[in-house]
DNA sequence: TTTTTAATATACCGATTGGTATATTTGTGT
DNA sequence: ACACAAATATACCAATCGGTATATTAAAAA
């Protein structure tokens, strides 16, 4: 018998409620009754909009990345040129947005992925997605900016790409686990004068 | 009423066996029964060499970071210049002793860095530490071979530490997300890139 | 060989885990 | 005001959680 979430406003709100949770202690290691204490919601509730504890850790997970996407997209369109729009990556990193966002936890990409490489093949694919299409949308950059003579022409794609997104997972990473923002900063630092160094 | 474990060689046997799992599953996905159904051993018996399961997870953490700074020990020792020591960094990170090592769950410091960042402060500490011990490490490399006229002078010394580590990391995080050894690969050819550029 | 000590196994503890069947409440249309 | 449906709360389940007191076995000293 298939499940229908009894109540798309109250699915929302535990979403939104418990999204930050999930990323701040992982899949295992947020409980069900992290998420009636957050949402002061009864577990017959929640389990009344959500099949289990995965499918609402899978929500949330989808949700904290939709959220971060949008912040980029509002970025990215605000962004004339190609160049800007690569150098709005390092940008938007460091700003108070991001910041506030990374300070509820972080990236839900590495979060979600390092916990699910070798514990959850379905987080994993879904983190592996999201990945890619962050890398494809770097490429497509890339690729328009070559074409509109901004980049160079012999400019690694492919690698060029993957470099931005592991130095800002990376750095990430880093200031996270130090407290110390200067070594996100300097990653970031780097991507822009990798940046620089392909525009012509 | 202090605690004083048992029996060395049994403790030193329950880090061995279980210090993939930890790596693998994070401390909050690891249960007592993993470690007992690992070792063949009873609860009775780790309990008697551990105070409890943190302690058995800090001292697999510890023992995880020994392996690896073992395994870079050993490469930056066969290294002549502070050229090649810097060197020895991509190089390892796709060697097979170091891809064998991966496979048993990554880094042991980006594994317990990002799911203990916002969940548990001794954890996250001692990653902080092991990371600054890393970034010192380059940076004295780096000095050495500015003062043996290897590299430039001009070389920005700790914003080129902390990307060497972050592209690692990062790079790491996206082939173990995605399962494509090409990420990493691209990552470390950016070291090394980044590497020739300060060097004279 | 016997005694003593060191280490492991057994058996249990209360608390919490994820999950469910059912009762109760809330909101809506008549 | 009433009936009906939709959604939440209550009360419970077996299983597992981390942890411990005690019994048993293995090893070392006498």
């Amino acid at each position: 018998m298939a499940f229908i979430p009894r109540s798309e406003k109250t699915r929302a709100f535990i979403i939104e409620t418990t999204a930050g949770i999930f990323n701040k202690k992982g899949y295992a290691g947020t409980s069900m009754s992290d998420l009636t204490e957050a949402t002061k919601l009864t577990k017959g509730s929640i389990y009344g909009n959500f099949e289990n504890k995965e499918e609402v850790a899978l929500a949330a997970f989808e949700y904290n990345l939709s959220q971060r996407n949008q912040l980029i997209a509002q970025q990215l369109e605000a962004s004339n040129s190609n160049y800007d729009k690569l150098m709005a990556f390092p940008t938007i990193y460091s700003s108070a947005e991001m910041s506030c966002f990374l300070e509820d936890g972080g990236c839900p990409l590495l979060n979600t992925g390092v916990e699910a490489d070798d514990a959850n093949e379905l987080f994993r694919i879904k983190v592996a997605e999201g990945v890619t299409r962050w890398k494809q949308s770097l490429e497509n950059i890339i690729t328009a900016g070559i074409e509109a003579q901004e980049f160079s022409a012999n400019t690694e794609i492919s690698k060029t790409a993957t470099s931005i997104i592991a130095l800002i997972q990376g750095g990430v990473f880093l200031t996270k686990t130090t407290k110390n923002p200067v070594l996100l900063n300097q990653s970031l630092e780097t991507i822009r004068e990798m940046i620089k160094k392909i525009t012509l």
